[in-house]
DNA sequence: CTGTTAGCGCGTTCAA
DNA sequence: TTGAACGCGCTAACAG
């Protein structure tokens, strides 16, 4: 009966379109488009008339007709296994800044470690003619590493280093992280080590850092087990993973964990045990998280300076795009340092 | 004679079309055009030759030109304050798993709480035809709302509820949440109560809780301050504020933080003060963060549902889009609980 | 420096 | 159930 009355109106919202702008400044609209591009390509006089019926007329440019008319848009396609993930959150955070202020915009997914919701996410990003894509890691599927190598664009993946990048790779090593976790806890004395470790059966990242850890306590002629839990990095894992661990080897003195959420639960299931730290545990994380210089004991950690990752992603994507060529190498270090803290 | 010499100058990289795949399977565009978006409307025999086509042929279609023709793009923006706050990463990790499995993709911003940032944003975003908008708070700009009043897509305004919404609103009110950590204290026994928040000159919401604690302790007679810190919430920035509080009411017996960040770092820094945590000060946070339960002592706090936040956003928009007509009520309130553990 | 022109790849009538 | 025609709003080559 009563048909419902839209709320909004409807479709057809004649939106002001650049020919709109054109007339009203009395020029052509491949002016406005051009002013647009490159306002200096435009005499003064007729930038500022054009500039003035933007304003009055609220223009906003259609950015769907634009990237078909170019082939190509200025979106830039970013993929992490997971956004709840804080290490990430640095990194995207400083790329979304960057490159805003360089005029792309940031599409963004998670695959939450799957690789087919990679590959469909590449897919999509790919159907936007993306200006770069983004990604974390170095290893992917076969079909979407195939679809990278033929990408239209730069394509970067970041947070790892490693032979054979797709293009363009910004990150750290991970099995030089995770020795040093191990060579900072031998030089502190400790003989009797263990890595534990979260989802790494999907984290390859952590995993190298665990075999890495592993690789330079066997090179000192120490034996470092790893131990690990399926689920999610959690202040709750921790507990299971430290009664997993004292169970293989009581006598264990130090430890090195996947991430410093890890390391914060290690923190207070050894309160709750009274096993103090570092005496007679020592604890190294990873990551560097707001509370490990705060946290009591303060915790020793690795710090991958995420924020510099993205940083330099996005200035080695904008450079590109701007046409100032591509880096003599496909890698940028962007390294880590251990800070030493209370913890170890 | 003239249309000898096509003016193809452009190198585009030789994507796959839509006529392509029609030629390929021996029928017209429009025909895999319409099979694309209802399979159903295609003889069976025609979508199976077309299905086959797309997929050898490795057809990627081109969301712009589909965008373009169709006045509207798949896209859905969504607009967060900070992407390192981990309540909002909640919220769009569930936003983003929903919408993606009904076919929309995610264009993130974050406007690190400045007004300004935020109008680019939308306008930014409105360029797109985008199928929703989806940000932060009721509060914006007179301009941003202007703009957002008169977009032709659902807007949805998030963890926030009040009066007067642009559209849609999901969410829920932190004046009451801010009573319920008042409320529950007092109910412990304390009477001497502060509120410590950071960032509230930039976080409303924060501001809201402060406000409302105060307000439900003064309606039970009692004086609550507020006290608060301009740099973001930290474990570290905890150590200052309790200093301030302390310094303003040393017999203060009770706290509210307005993040459980920096209700760790509280914890840490009575720790170090030797102030034992509940019994000399009880301790309330925000966030349900993680760590709050295993923590020591286990964190008393209010869980926001952040991850529900996203999941009720996205079935809303999902719905109307998909024509199922609009809810009754704009307002979808995801409430709060208080989770009482071992700090109050 | 500005205007003219010809599409970009697809959705959407509508007729057949 | 399918196909032809048309145009979405803009960019880019080129001519003036």
């Amino acid at each position: 009966m009563d048909e419902a009355v839209p709320r909004r109106t409807r479709r057809t919202s004649q939106a002001i379109k650049m020919s709109d702008v054109a007339k009203a400044a009395d020029v052509s609209p491949s002016t406005v488009s051009l002013f647009l591009r490159q306002p200096g390509a435009v005499a003064k006089k007729t930038g500022a008339a054009i500039e003035a019926a933007i304003e009055r007329l609220g223009y906003v440019p259609n950015l769907m007709a634009g990237g078909l008319a170019a082939a190509r848009s200025r979106v830039v396609g970013v993929i992490v296994p997971s956004m709840r993930n804080a290490f990430f959150a640095e990194t995207v955070s400083a790329l979304q800044a960057i490159l805003w202020d360089d005029g792309f915009q940031i599409m963004f997914g998670n695959t939450d470690y799957d690789e087919e919701a990679e590959l469909a996410l590449v897919r999509a990003y790919l159907s936007w003619s993306p200006s770069a894509l983004i990604l974390t890691g170095l290893h992917h599927s076969p079909q979407t590493r195939n679809l990278l190598k033929h990408a239209d664009c730069p394509v970067v993946e970041m947070w790892e280093l490693g032979d054979d990048p797709v293009d363009l790779a910004v990150g750290f090593s991970h099995d030089q992280a995770g020795r040093a976790a191990a060579h900072h806890l031998i030089r502190k004395g400790r003989r009797r080590l263990a890595f534990l470790g979260a989802r790494m059966h999907e984290d390859r990242r952590a995993m190298q850092r665990a075999e890495g850890f592993a690789a330079e306590a066997a090179e000192a002629g120490i034996q470092a087990e790893i131990v690990h839990h399926i689920r999610p990095a959690s202040t709750e894992a921790a507990a299971t993973l430290l009664a997993k661990a004292l169970s293989e080897d009581p006598g264990i003195d130090g430890v090195a964990t996947s991430n410093d959420t890890l390391a914060l639960g290690l923190l207070f299931e050894c309160a709750r045990r009274a096993i103090t730290v570092p005496e007679r545990l020592a604890i190294v994380g990873f990551g560097d998280l707001e509370f490990t210089a705060f946290s009591n004991p303060s915790l020793t950690t690795i710090r991958p300076f995420g924020d510099v990752i993205g940083e330099e992603i996005a200035r080695l994507v904008s450079g590109i795009l701007a046409g100032k060529g591509r880096p003599q190498s496909p890698f940028v270090n962007t390294g880590f340092v251990v800070i030493e803290r209370g913890s170890a």
